[in-house]
RNA sequence: GGGCCGUUAGCUCAGCUGGUAGAGCAGGGGACUCUUAAUCCCAAGGUCACAGGUUCGAUCCCUGUACGGCCCA
């Protein structure tokens, strides 16, 4: 219960007390503030794009029925204009005593803004040129108990914005849009795989046990199997299982979970995008990631190429492609194929003046030299091939060096987008891959893969030569949006208590 | 992980290295029949993030904590 002084505190609750106090009265005069439908209304878009060659003073001869928010209000005594919002854009309102009752009038103007409302009349142009609904009639949709955020700032504090998603959709038109885009490059994205003969499949979020990418899961508890599951860090072995089973081309598009740390770059929730083709290699999935991320951009912005802070990204040109090895050599001056002990490369990345920290994990130091040396360069579309065998243990190895595979990583806007395979189809090789990890997981590395036996006995039964590709959405949709912070494009991300 | 910056009314922001805080919008009362960030008049609205410290006195100086932003790693 409200305390009964409300309405004499300063600050939100005076302002809420003032709204329950309306919403009070409307009840009392018999209107329902919360009715279930409004039929027959039409997009606002669609209203003004249909009236657009009225003339100042001109009528529609047919009456309109729109509905949105209240945005905002100029009194003018016995006339009252409202701007009202939906989806698809905004529309003035004008009420006048020549239309309305002098009742039906006040009500209308006691209408907080941020209230929700239908109304009805012919669509005309102001004098001044405004197109507007000139109001016959009108209905409360649903009345607002708390205020909207500054009708001309907009709400600008990052915390509300992420917390209190909903206001800031409300309030900012970039917001908005900024979802749609992403939407829209999501949906080219389905579009793209559908079109090529790929299947959308579901596999578990619930795993019993995690693997597929090198990240500590999160763990969850099934109460009446009195068993453990991990949240999902990867879908890649299950997929496997499905070109396994002979479904050829599946992909699937969803959340991951990483129980990692929170950066501009990392949400512990995340979508991902993995597809898994037979018959093709990673330079099929090189081809083919070009041409879907083109797709996606072209589809989403309107154009493959899209501004990024200073600079402009262009995803329509042929990507660059470097060997991996030879990009990192001839930025850090670090060769990692002669770096192969874990102390000797620590020392050469701390020579050139690299952060090595203490890990005493090779794969660990190369993965932060890359990040420190080669990444933040990379703001073009650029493909970096064949990694070192100890970086990607579910990938097949190059035909001319057993100690190199056919992987493959793509950055975009100095970040790291997408990772790619040959996939490693040979199950003794991967029982070996995985005896590596058990050394690594005892020598304290808490991200290499666990033991899986089930899968290897998938794999025992046959696999295709396959190409995979695991695309990060949210990036793609920072690029896409010209978004520095990936909770800026996560509608709603974790945030602390 | 480190550094820097921020946190003041519902929202957007001012506030002079110290004397108990101000605007616009929103909200309340009033005027107004073509406004559009409507305008005009009146009144109201504050745990200056939180906890300590220095001081006669702290929004302001110091320390710590929380949350957030940016940069570096």
């Amino acid at each position: 219960m409200r305390t009964p002084n409300a309405a004499d505190a300063g600050g939100i609750d005076r302002l809420i007390a003032e709204r329950r106090s309306k919403l009070a009265a409307i009840r009392a005069r018999g209107v329902d503030p919360f009715p279930t439908a409004y039929p027959g209304r039409e997009e606002i878009g669609a209203v003004r794009e249909a009236n657009e060659p009225l003339a100042a003073d001109e009528s529609s001869e047919e009456a309109v029925r729109v509905a949105g928010r209240i945005t905002g209000r100029r009194g003018q005594g016995k006339v009252v204009f409202m701007d009202l919002a939906d989806r698809s854009g905004k529309i003035q309102l004008w009420a006048s005593i020549d239309r309305l009752d002098e009742e039906r009038l006040a009500a209308l103007s006691d209408l907080d803004l941020g209230d929700i409302i239908g109304a009805e009349g012919p669509v005309t142009r102001t004098r001044r040129g405004e197109l507007s609904v000139a109001v016959d009639d009108f209905t409360l949709l649903s009345k607002t108990l708390r205020p909207p955020p500054d009708k001309h700032h907009g709400l600008k504090d990052p915390e509300l914005r992420y917390a209190r998603r909903y206001l800031d959709l409300m309030a900012n038109d970039d917001a908005r849009t900024l979802f749609i885009t992403r939407a829209k490059a999501i949906s080219a994205v389905r579009r793209y795989l559908d079109d090529r003969g790929f299947v959308e499949v579901e596999t578990p979020v619930l795993q019993p046990l995690y693997g597929g990418a090198a990240a500590r899961p999160f763990v969850t508890h099934h109460n009446t199997l009195d068993r453990n599951f991990y949240l999902r860090i990867a879908t890649e072995l299950y997929l496997k299982r499905c070109i396994i089973g002979g479904l050829e081309r599946v992909y699937e598009l969803g959340k991951d979970f990483r129980n990692e740390g929170v950066s501009f770059k990392h949400n512990p929730e995340f979508t991902m995008l993995e597809t898994y083709e037979a018959y093709a290699d990673y330079r099929d999935v090189m081809d083919m990631l070009e041409e879907m991320v083109r797709a996606a951009a072209a589809e989403a912005t309107g154009s493959a190429s899209v501004p990024w802070g200073e600079e402009e990204i262009d995803f329509g040109a042929r990507w660059k492609r470097l060997p991996f090895a030879e990009a990192l050599t001839e930025e850090s001056g670090i060769d990692i194929r002669e770096r192969t002990d874990e102390d000797d490369l620590r020392q050469a990345m701390r020579d050139a003046g690299y952060e090595a920290g203490d890990t005493t994990i090779w794969p660990k130091l190369v993965d932060s030299l890359l990040t420190q040396a080669l990444e933040p360069r990379l703001i073009q579309p650029t493909i970096l091939y064949d990694y070192p065998l100890s970086l990607s243990p579910f990938a097949k190895r190059t035909p001319d060096d057993p100690e190199m595979t056919e992987r493959f990583e793509a950055f975009a806007g100095g970040m790291e987008i997408a990772n790619a395979f040959t996939e490693l189809n040979d199950p003794d090789d991967q029982r070996a891959r995985f005896e590596m990890a058990a050394q690594e997981l005892a020598a304290g590395d808490d991200e290499a893969q666990p033991h899986d036996e089930d899968f290897l006995i998938a794999l025992e039964h046959g696999m295709p030569p396959t190409g995979g590709l695991g695309l990060g959405i949210d990036r793609l949709a920072m690029l896409l949006t010209n978004r520095a912070s990936i909770r800026e494009v996560v509608l709603f991300p974790a945030r602390r208590d």
